[in-house]
DNA sequence: TCCGCTGAAGTTACATGTAGATAGGTATTG
DNA sequence: CAATACCTATCTACATGTAACTTCAGCGGA
């Protein structure tokens, strides 16, 4: 009998770059040799180059062929894009949430806006962070919608890969108020007031960024 | 010197087994066997490998490991729930074509759907069809987002996918009103407007498809 | 100094080898 | 006759072989 998890190497190849790449140990236009990665790691070149190919589908890698692969970068106006994107897929989210979920998720989401409001007031930047992704994640899982919630993740990895070279932070504050507008419009069982408080929130988001781009040089 | 276009045996099997899967030949379910398919189309079973990783990745297959990849298919619950998303990420592109394009844009979409209702009226549904694929492509592009033209091709696959057990005919003359609407909103220049006809015609067509879920039995 | 050539090193892309897992049919047992 | 054990064909996943291509450093000529 085989045990549940049996990872594959390409599995683990997969996640160990996706690691490297999010922390900066390999940075953008860093080139993905497939011999060179393989006797790094300690495994045959097959699992790599698949591992590769992952990367390049989900746009952490771009690839020419004949000439290999190397990381990603995300150009700020590429950001924008996204946010653009991000802004009617967490309104349609937060609208389906509604349409779904009960008191359960609403309990919670005030909970994590509690936690949020602490970590910022202890200008605990990590607590922080963490407290905004599970919040927004909460609301897309409630969704129950299979399809935006990959959008989502899709769209997370790209402001992951950008975060390494561009600050996204669009005050603290702001951010708990935007949340609260939000889980209000929820509480009210209001769709179309909560889809419309979900956008704001992150067209505001996008706004910080599109200032960036005209602004320090 | 070699010739600029010089495809790679890995995407000329990719382009012939999406298309094998599109045309039904290949139907939901059915096993991608790497050394059949190897086999078959003369090649050996490493870029056949590559391709069915790409199938996976865009959802035309689905894989278990070290059980193989299938040919996937798509529920009418997930269909619905591709509509959702479809429904606001046309009308985001649908805003953005307004704020970028100009006059040519308009002139274009209004050819398209004069032969969009010739074709209606002479009942070619393919003509029709093409017309219809057509109005929207001119949009998603005239949006000038990358992302958002990346993830309505990556909708699209999955319709397309779906259009094999599903039919999603919504009224052929209520589409082109519909469609009519759209430029109407457009040419006025009102990017609100022509977000929310947007979605109100891809909202409509996920109702028809709502009603076939209780509906025929 | 600048340009183009050349050859070596490294790489990609495809092909092939193979251990171990899986599925499905056949025999065997209660 | 049903359930179970076994057996074989096939496959997946990883490893490795190799021709052709790309890159780039170093050299020679304008």
């Amino acid at each position: 009998m085989t045990v549940a998890s049996d990872p594959r190497v390409t599995d683990r190849v997969h996640q160990e770059l996706r690691d490297r790449i999010f922390a900066g140990d390999l940075p953008a236009g860093a080139r993905l040799s497939v011999p060179a990665l393989a006797e790094r790691l300690g495994v045959s070149r097959s699992p790599v180059r698949e591992a590769i190919v992952r990367l390049v589908h989900e746009r952490l890698a771009r690839e020419e062929p004949r000439r290999g692969a190397v990381v990603a970068d995300v150009s700020l106006k590429s950001l924008i894009a996204i946010y653009e994107v991000r802004e009617v897929l967490e309104g349609l989210a937060t609208r389906l949430a509604v349409e779904n979920a009960g008191r359960r998720l609403l309990r919670t989401l005030e909970e994590v806006l509690g936690e949020h409001e602490r970590a910022v007031s202890a200008v605990d930047l990590t607590a922080a962070s963490e407290a905004d992704m599970t919040f927004h994640r909460l609301i897309r899982e409630a969704a129950d919608n299979a399809e935006v919630v990959r959008m989502l993740d899709d769209v997370q990895t790209q402001v992951r890969l950008a975060m390494r070279t561009t600050q996204v932070t669009g005050g603290p504050k702001l951010a708990i108020a935007d949340h609260r507008a939000i889980v209000r419009a929820m509480e009210a069982g209001d769709p179309a007031a909560a889809e419309g408080a979900a956008r704001a929130h992150i067209a505001r988001l996008r706004a910080v960024l599109a200032g960036q781009a005209g602004g320090p040089r």
